[in-house]
DNA sequence: CCACTGACGAGTG
DNA sequence: GCACTCGCCAGTG
């Protein structure tokens, strides 16, 4: 076997995300083995089926906006929706605070998800 | 094979 | 904060 897809290993490094947090694209690439593709992040959660348990919400872009708010399609309401459901704060401007809801981990010292 | 496109990111001005 | 460039890589025509 050629092992696991790339789009696997980003799905399991989203599925990783906690709820009430966010990470980017950058980051996601380097959990999954990705590091610099973080464009093959954005590429793989939009081949993602219409109710997925994927928490791809949880996914922003490294400027803590949501990339979809731009998009003229109702996804970025979804993906707002749904953050503040789970108690994350989005700006009128679509902007989260990732100094507050960002997921932080490390591989070597990982003191908390 | 070439050109272009993307739910991106870091760097520069 | 905004505009632009370059690096990344798979998919499409």
């Amino acid at each position: 076997m050629t092992g696991p897809s790339s789009y696997q290993r980003i799905y399991a490094a989203v599925r990783r995300i906690p709820k009430g947090r966010v990470s980017t694209y950058g980051a996601i690439a380097r959990v999954a083995g990705l590091d610099g593709q973080a464009r093959q992040v954005g590429y793989a959660l939009s081949a993602l089926p219409s109710g997925s348990s994927v928490p791809w919400h949880r996914v922003i872009n490294a400027q803590g906006r949501l990339s979809l708010e731009r998009a003229a399609s109702g996804a970025g309401i979804t993906q707002r929706l749904r953050l503040v459901r789970e108690g994350i704060v989005v700006d009128a401007g679509g902007r989260v605070s990732l100094e507050k809801f960002g997921w932080r981990i490390r591989a070597a010292k990982r003191r908390r998800d």
